[in-house]
RNA sequence: GGGCCCGUGGUCUAGCUGGUUAUGACGUCGCCCUUACAAGGCGAAGAUCUUGAGUUCAAAUCUCGACGGGCCCA
């Protein structure tokens, strides 16, 4: 092996070799257990950032594991292409409008800008070293794929879990489409309440008073707004039922500003009485609070906003103009004619589109819905016997589908997506969907099932709508599983195993996917689902390139490697959002070369030997490890494994064992080919993490088939004897060399003689212990040793103290700690002092000092052995 | 406003089904070039575990409140 480990040169080596061996394929044919993964359809708008990098690092481990466990394991690489964000982007690098560019000339500059990132991230994923099934590929915008969608919404048009209907839906007037309420960003903003004077057109016997009030033009109220251009739209306003000030308006009838409507007073127990005046002006639409009123007591939906956010003809003179615009000239108007009180400025939360931060409004629009709330039980019930990891990630769950109020909309007035497949009559409106066996299918492109209306014989124009992008990505268990494809293939592989995802899409793609596998199949989409966090910058915050704190993952790998951004990404906690750290890159680096230089030291180790009791000691802790390994690794805990199988590696192997070897190496009594299995049974404890260097030092020590296609190291057993004496030789040596170190002598100092007192013989180890530390001449005894023992102090053991003596176990600890009485106490095993019975087990240590004649004895003291040194 | 997570040496962190001396890393300091590795090894200093109360023989760990930070939702 060379000297030293050429990091960058070896990484690209064994990329190559992955790809061109075809490494990471899942097995059709095989027998074995399969491990399905629902990966991420990484989004096609961009490249990898630091939190993709580490997320699908984190996926990639698990198939990983899961692999060298013996699973057939189902990783596809896969790339969600449809939707919004692509377009925004087309928009804005071609500076064109999708409205005014031809549809076919728009979609077509959709997909190249998608396919131009797909490849360079299908590039990056392999520089991360992520070994994702290239013969699993699939991405969301081929007719494959799309065809899948369009089957899966005729299925549920058929069983009536879709419908085409006029509700109200969110609205974003920059982009011209509905919106999901998935799709609504909330955002703090300060806007200007304007305080408005409504007259009271019938008084009767209202009189003037606190809050009724009397100008030129008669008696009036109130009436806080921060939207007055909705002033047109006002068909009613309401106080709350319970406020004294206003119950007398109940049932009268105020006369709108500006607009002269006259509308009813209501009394409801919604409005917030400390709000602005406490009087609430109701228009079609301003927000939620308004449909509530608008159902409640059947009014119409008067449409005062048009699709592009301008005021309708029912605005008067203010039609054509923006919302901002008309806000401007209404409170001008307001102003000028006396009707406007005050102004002040308020805190608001106001809903804006995802992609754009335009605010959304509410419009009534004949748009397509998925049915949620019939089946909130049914999506509960899913999520339960889904297992969710971590487990408290569920309650976000639980909580979106109860703050649920409307159905999910999922058709956009938009371009570059899966095409509605249906047509519509002109005449009588009638719906025609399109047949399973048509799909793929585009209405505006093919022909319908039948040429004309089957109920009126009108002629037929196919739906120009497209389908919310979730409605494609929330299959992806279905797509992979071969739904609709292949029979067989689908009773073996759905559910799928698992579904990997961060926690900010748990309302959407966990949702979206669980409510329509499940309707779709009756089983839910996965056996667990494991919620990912995100990666924050090193100082804590989220990365923004506006904040100039982002990291390029690509960049810390061209620096130091893929195997330390790996490492990085293991050593984070499962769930948990977690700033990224050069430290661990560093450490990293460390670790690998540690990793190298082990595997260089088996070079010389060609000997044949017998193995002897140390060598089953090392046998007996890998046993261990590799299992805590396997714990860790099945319960998502990837930096606990790390750490498990990296103090294996670095501390016990590397710092204990070889030094106990190195003796019998030089004097080639080693059993060489032992040793070096045990090593490269070792690196497949992080081979799943760090997977260039252990195949490297895979294909030195071992050769042959890749180490990410070996075997799990579960064929080592625990020899309890073994155990117990190689970790007291480990210790005992340790002190040595401890006591060395203080001494400030080499370690590999000559000591002409020692002797050990411990319980334990320890006559199989002598050799080790005497060939690691050059000692002479060494002698052991289980002899107590022959000096007096001075008692300087004792720590007692309070896990067996408390339950023996319970509220007596201050007082027994003062007699237990006393010098003389734990003399006796250790001498004879047991004594009874002020009616306790005090044992020697209650004393967990004794700190002790020795003196043989008065002499000073150079002794080395642990709580299992004591050491003369000469 | 509701919910969830977190607060441990200078920094980051393990432990948190209660029990001996609170884990490790980075940094700092000292010693050692020992035929794998000085990108290494050995050792030292450094923490009243945010805070107040409660439960208990015993609390970093359990309960409640306060303070501080983060995330999700309205």
């Amino acid at each position: 092996m060379p000297k030293t480990y050429e990091l960058k040169d070896v990484e690209k080596k064994w990329q190559d070799a992955w790809d061109r061996d075809k490494t990471y394929r899942f097995d059709v044919k095989s027998e074995r257990p399969v491990y399905s993964i629902d990966v991420p359809p990484r989004y096609a708008s961009g490249g990898l950032h630091i939190g993709h990098a580490t997320h699908y690092t984190h996926i990639d481990m698990i198939g990983r594991y899961r692999r060298l466990m013996g699973y057939n394991v189902f990783q596809p690489l896969c790339f969600d292409v449809n939707g919004m964000p692509i377009e925004v982007n087309v928009e804005k690098k071609f500076k064109i409008s999708p409205r005014e560019t031809p549809r076919s000339e728009f979609t077509h500059l959709c997909s190249e800008f998608a396919n131009e990132n797909i490849a360079t991230m299908i590039n990056q994923f392999k520089i991360l070293g992520c070994g994702y099934d290239p013969s699993l590929y699939y991405q969301t915008d081929a007719e494959y794929y799309r065809r899948i969608t369009q089957i899966t919404f005729l299925k549920m048009l058929e069983q009536d879990m879709v419908y085409k209907g006029k509700h109200p839906v969110n609205w974003c007037t920059r982009c011209v489409t509905a919106l999901g309420d998935a799709e609504i960003e909330y955002a703090d903003r300060e806007t200007m309440l304007n305080y408005i004077k409504f007259h009271i057109a019938d008084p009767g016997d209202i009189e003037e008073g606190k809050d009724i009030h009397r100008d030129h033009n008669g008696l009036y109220v109130i009436i806080a707004t921060t939207r007055p251009e909705l002033l047109a739209t006002c068909q009613t306003v309401a106080v709350n039922k319970n406020d004294p000030r206003y119950g007398i308006l109940v049932g009268h009838t105020l006369r709108t500003p500006l607009f002269r409507r006259e509308v009813t007073v209501v009394a409801s127990d919604a409005v917030k009485v400390d709000f602005g005046t406490g009087i609430l002006m109701v228009c079609s639409i301003g927000d939620k609070d308004d449909l509530e009123f608008i159902y409640q007591h059947g009014l119409d939906f008067e449409k005062g906003i048009d699709e592009e956010g301008c005021m309708t003809d029912l605005c008067g003179q203010y039609q054509g103009y923006t919302t901002i615009e008309a806000r401007a000239k209404i409170v001008q108007d307001l102003q000028d004619k006396d009707l406007l009180v005050k102004r002040e400025s308020v805190p608001q939360s106001v809903g804006t589109c995802w992609r754009c931060h335009t605010p959304v409004e509410f419009l009534v629009k004949d748009q397509w819905f998925v049915k949620i709330m019939p089946y909130k039980d049914r999506i509960r019930e899913a999520a339960k016997t889904i297992t969710w990891h971590p487990e408290w990630m569920k309650v976000r769950l639980d909580q979106w589908i109860d703050s649920l109020s409307w159905d999910w909309v999922i058709s956009r007035q938009r371009y570059f997506a899966t095409p509605i497949p249906v047509w519509e009559c002109s005449n009588c409106g009638a719906i025609v969907p399109a047949q399973v066996e048509q799909c793929y299918v585009d209405p505006l492109r093919d022909n319908p099932p039948s040429p004309s209306c089957p109920d009126c014989g009108g002629p037929l124009e196919g739906s120009p709508e497209v389908f919310d992008t979730w409605m494609d990505s929330s299959i992806s268990a279905l797509y992979n599983t071969f739904w609709q494809r292949d029979d067989h293939l689908f009773e073996k592989l759905y559910p799928m195993s698992i579904r990997t995802q961060a926690h900010d899409i748990i309302r959407t793609w966990a949702f979206y996917s669980i409510l329509r596998c499940t309707l779709l199949t009756g089983t839910e989409p996965w056996e667990s689902i494991f919620i990912d966090g995100h990666i924050l910058a090193p100082d804590g915050r989220s990365m923004h390139a506006s904040w100039g704190n982002t990291i390029d993952p690509l960049e810390i790998i061209d620096e130091h490697g893929s195997d330390p951004m790996r490492y990085f990404a293991a050593s984070r906690g499962l769930g948990e959002d977690s700033a990224f750290s050069w430290k661990e890159i560093t450490h990293a680096l460390r670790f690998i070369n540690k990793l190298y230089n082990i595997g260089k030291i088996h070079e010389s180790a060609d000997s044949e030997g017998t193995p002897n009791t140390v060598d089953a000691w090392i046998v007996s802790e890998l046993a261990l490890t590799a299992d805590a390994v396997r714990k860790a690794v099945e319960a998502y805990q990837f930096g606990a494994a790390l750490r498990e199988a990296e103090t294996f590696i670095w501390h016990t192997f590397a710092d204990n064992y070889l030094e106990m070897i190195k003796y019998r190496l030089y004097s080639k009594e080693l059993p060489g080919n032992v040793v070096r299995q045990l090593y490269d049974d070792a690196l497949k404890l992080v081979a799943p993490v760090l997977v260039h260097v252990t195949e490297e030092v895979h294909s030195h020590l071992v050769g042959g088939e890749s180490i990410h296609l070996s075997a799990w190291p579960d064929q080592y057993t625990v020899d309890e004897q073994a155990l117990e004496k190689g970790r007291l030789a480990r210790d005992i040596i340790a002190e040595i060399r401890r006591w060395k170190s203080q001494k400030g002598m080499p370690l590999n100092k000559e000591i002409p003689q020692a002797t050990i007192f411990a319980k334990v013989d320890l006559s199989d180890v002598v050799p080790d212990i005497r060939g690691t530390m050059n000692i002479t001449e060494l002698t052991v005894s289980t002899d107590a040793p022959d000096y007096v023992e001075i008692i300087a102090g004792v720590t007692p053991n309070f896990a067996l103290l408390g339950p023996a003596f319970g509220k007596q176990t201050k007082a027994a600890t003062a007699l237990l700690t006393d010098p003389d009485i734990a003399r006796r106490v250790m001498d004879e095993g047991e004594s009874e002092v002020e009616g306790m019975l005090l044992k020697s087990d209650y004393i967990a240590k004794i700190d002790r000092a020795f003196e043989q004649h008065g002499k000073k004895v150079e002794l080395i003291e642990h709580q299992d052995f004591v050491i003369e040194m000469e």
